[in-house]
DNA sequence: CGAACAGTTGAGACATGTCAATTAAAGTGG
DNA sequence: CCACTTTAATTGACATGTCTCAACTGTTCG
């Protein structure tokens, strides 16, 4: 029996979703996020002038189901996620909607309002968040432009373009089992990335979530995980994976 | 008989692959672009300070099958599509290849190899091509950040961004034929942008590329084509492609 | 406890992929 | 300039994968 029982205890780096009980209150009083922690939660590697830069950022907090931007609202600055998942999806015209990216901590939100001046997709968030928020006024200082934030910030802008194209690429696959189990691996990738464990996650987003932005099914995706367990490569039980083989995982299919 | 015939004479609007007779040679001796010239191709509709930036810009021509970025090669810098298009794609690991962007006039490559200071995808002329490169140099100048031309840059990558989403979301559709069909609109009205006649144009690019870029089968694409054709939305001769319904193509499917 | 939702699984319909044949166009070399 | 090859594109027949519809289970939430 592969399937991995729910009632098992998680390890200290198995991620779950932030804040389900009460971890909000516990650091009521931390409001605000300097530089050096937009920098760490980015990631970023390249060089800063002032690592000194006193400026302080208001946090925002979200509960599982709030909107963090909304579609058409004004270009009103970037967000960087400090914690928690979210999902970002775009209507299609037609009132058809299709689910783009599934921000996590350390990306960035809101680099598609920039061009027209506001948001031109929707963000909602799939647990608790707590966001950091950088203000358009200080993105765009007109008189001075010797600005490390705002170098910061375009890099950070590229590397959206890269993950977008990654997530476009990832439904470039002849079969859905190989979406499915493509999908895993980034999932997997990502949560390594934010120090967690990259073989025992729970998902943030339902089947239906997961079908849309691979373009197929709920079902579809359903089955897939059934034939990946069945497989013996991961272990499904509702929301959490464990993944027993990365290397069948990735090379699944090919 | 709908379909358009070859010999009969292209309006003088219809765009066709530039540089395919002499064209080169007429302009032999303009090799540089100045500030103005890369805004009016961007269509950027900011403020700058200084439109009198008596910037000049090396351009870069190309033939037609000839790579603009190769894939590792290390970032030198963004390049402007003044003329001519190409074909953007990337490799899957697995040796698959995934084709993720078709960039035209006013286009801006090179976005994604900011963050990791190399390109990571390929980019391959369809047609002849005048580019016209914004070299690093120019655009992080550590001294001063004073700079309206890093500005722009970033405004168009953050267009790039809505651009990718936006195909990305093309994608999304349950049948073949309606995504061919958004994929024609979104066409026209890049032609349309760039001046160019909305209803009556010649693809760059072959059933394959599109089809690649849409996740069907070339078959499916040719099919899709000629499910258009006999409902009297389109006419297909080749890669010519001429639309008589705006509309019904917009609204096929939904 | 009932309602709503998330998820799994099955059966059948249908769309798309695969394989193959054909045509037209474009490039190649004598 | 003409055979020759290669490539692009269309179309058909068939196999197969995915969607649709449906039933059912378990969970969550009021």
């Amino acid at each position: 029996m592969l399937n991995f029982q729910a009632d098992s205890n998680l390890s200290a780096d198995t991620w779950r979703p932030p804040f389900s009980q009460s971890a909000l209150k516990l650091e009521k009083d931390e409001r605000w996020s300097g530089f050096p922690e937009v920098l760490d939660l980015l990631r970023f590697d390249g060089q800063v002038r002032q690592t000194h830069d006193a400026s302080l950022f208001r946090r925002r907090r979200l509960r599982a189901g709030q909107s963090a931007l909304r579609m058409g609202q004004p270009f009103d600055g970037l967000y960087v996620v400090r914690l928690g998942s979210l999902k970002t999806w775009m209507t299609h015209g037609d009132g058809g909607e299709h689910v783009v990216a599934f921000p996590m901590k350390g990306d960035l939100l809101g680099s598609d309002g920039i061009c027209q001046g506001k948001y031109l997709s929707e963000v909602v968030a799939l647990t608790d968040c707590d966001l950091i928020r950088i203000p358009s006024e200080k993105l765009f200082v007109p008189d001075c432009g010797c600005n490390d934030l705002e170098r910061v910030a375009y890099w950070a802008i590229s590397r959206e373009i890269v993950q977008e194209q990654s997530a476009y690429a990832l439904t470039y696959s002849p079969k859905s089992e190989v979406r499915v189990a493509h999908f895993l691996c980034i999932q997997s990738e990502r949560f390594a990335a934010m120090g967690y464990s990259p073989s025992r996650f729970i998902l943030p987003m339902t089947r239906r979530d997961i079908g849309n932005y691979l373009n197929v099914t709920l079902e579809t995706v359903s089955r897939a995980f059934s034939a990946l367990r069945r497989l013996g490569i991961i272990a499904v039980d509702r929301r959490e994976i464990r993944i027993f083989s990365h290397e069948a995982l990735r090379s699944y299919g090919s």
